[in-house]
DNA sequence: TATGAATGAGTGTTCATTCAT
DNA sequence: AATGAATGAACACTCATTCAT
């Protein structure tokens, strides 16, 4: 019984494994469940019987790609002192990461998007520990004196992770523009934004 | 067996206010030609007649969005003395138009894709006076001394428009996690950003 | 009364030297009406007062085609004497049309599929022009004992034709396989065909 | 939803047959895969589960076609001891086999068309069997005296090819003209060329 | 007579999902 | 439990022909 249940653990890790191959290699737009059981080399049944669908699939998916963001986040602020370059750090990873794997931020974008409505405990769980820890940032940062305390706590949180968002669609959606300008590189204005915000989160 | 004539006027009208029903219906990702068709009770070769693919129908779309967009920043910027309230009315504009047209700006994200690479006058007009907006706004703002003039312009602009979408999108995709919070509400939220941001930017 | 027969003959001209132009340009598989009327700047209704249908169009155009490639073939067989020269002279004469004007040879072929099945007087007379030139070169050759005189005439030039027709279809077909040979250039191959031909006809 | 199971040779071997239904009844210019799916009483998806793309049926069609061809190239040849005799038997079977399957033929010259640049490896066997055995036969009869050796063995055998396509193509072209002469059969016509050609290529 | 706006049946192709084996 | 053959609704786009003006 308990190695039925390992087999059943191990065919989601392998179908979810062909499934982050497949993404990363076409991306959301072109995901297809074709293409994740040729990877994944079983049946195409098999899928539907783990998964309910498609979008389970990716629901899975995302919540890797939620983790490897997270991990980065702690990573880059745990070697700042002051609150303040943490919140820098972060933004600063978020694009990095935008970078590295430009298919998993995609993947993120599109399952924000209102018609998904996850109620997925393991999405919930990993956006709950991304609130959790941009949270306990601004907090710590109050606490310590370098973030404005009339600011509210639950709130800045938010607006930081807003931001890391924003600046990495929109620097990228606006390569376009940008290479009028091409004087202005891309990371300069990763860095000025990074300085802009937390100037305003400033005491 | 061909229907009705029209003007050319009158058709492209009517053809793409059947598209724009068909688009706050069901959103950019669901928008297709035979919904628009049957909106409109015309034919199918009729549209192809007026818009060369559906991509050009949705370039007509985004630009009636970012009209609509642009005169609202000005109309609430105008009301404005401090260049650092009129960001600010400004991002809260954004939002509004967000909660106001939802799949509007899903259009304007969505079209910002850079394998649309769009290269339509009108829309190049628009995105151009927006663009324009942003940056004269900012420029006033360090002449007048209410905007630090560190800050290189040109940056500051793409860096305001950034953050407009961000705080949207991300304020809208988290609403299931603001359930949760709910005693924030999001207009506070919006409001919070605009007032780090404007600091961030202040001297 | 006869001014209008006039600008009737000159519509139909306008018309079918708009569609020469857009055979010669995209060829017979991408020919459309529409092409024409833009071309011809006229309305796409007029089309068909003087064309029952697009097929109409084409019959007329092939009618120019044909006289073009007999025109060709009473040039080249005027410079020689001796009949099989002439024969030699007419199946080159005939690989040249095809370089020369691909387009319209891809159009003959085109009409010749039995489903065409042409009942139009202009189409006929051209047809028995090309029929009777091919058919006195024989009669003349066989009168002159350059050519054997038991062949039946009325065959032969049918057969005439026929090669004409085979050797640049097929030339042009096979350039993919020549390639593999490219030492056997076209010329040659078309040279040879004609040597081979004449001999087989010859006393 | 899902149909009936049957093994994949079975599968293929109903779609193509329903294919080769479709393309003897209306022939490749109307051709569909619509109509194959209708004549073969299965969905649309199955089609493209067997075959890549409409091509790619096109290509098992015309593969049939010409190992049909082929077949009677040998038996015709087979009987006659000289190979002039074999030639003349060899045009004679191609027009026979045009009368037996003219849609065949037609597709054959369709396939040949230099926008198909088919790579498919069945295709290309049965394309180089067809060349080797007209190659073959031409050097054999020059190896025995009884075709002339001065011609280009590589070119004859193209030539050769030609013949049999020309004689065919043309001879129903002009189905109608001869209608006028109908003193002249058909048969007698194909005969003669027969004869004219390989007295061309004899000693 | 001339127009040209309107048509809609077709066209090849995709892919998430089902269910008999 | 696993399969994978089968499905068919969708999709964007074309173009010869019609007919009200």
């Amino acid at each position: 019984m308990p190695g039925k249940r390992e087999t059943a653990e191990t065919r989601k890790l392998q179908i979810i494994s062909a499934a982050e191959l497949v993404l990363l290699e076409v991306g959301i737009e072109r995901f297809t469940v074709d293409q994740v059981i040729e990877k994944a080399g079983i049946g195409k049944g098999t899928v539907y019987k783990y998964y309910r669908n498609k979008d389970q699939m990716l629901v899975d998916l995302v919540v890797k790609a939620l983790e490897l963001l997270l991990t980065g986040f702690q990573e880059v602020t745990e070697e700042k002192e002051h609150h303040l370059d943490k919140i820098k750090a972060l933004i600063q990873s978020c694009y990095a990461y935008y970078q590295t794997y430009p298919k998993y931020f995609e993947l993120i974008s599109y399952m924000e998007r209102p018609e998904f409505d996850i109620d997925e405990a393991n999405y919930l769980a990993v956006s709950h520990r991304l609130q959790a820890f941009t949270h306990n940032l601004v907090l710590e940062g109050q606490q310590k004196g370098h973030i404005n305390p009339s600011l509210d706590t639950a709130m800045s949180h938010y607006i930081l992770w807003a931001c890391c968002v924003a600046v990495v669609e929109f620097v990228e959606a606006k390569k376009k523009l940008l290479k009028d300008h091409h004087e202005i590189d891309r990371h300069a204005m990763v860095d000025t934004f990074a300085e802009v915000f937390t100037q305003g989160m400033g005491v």
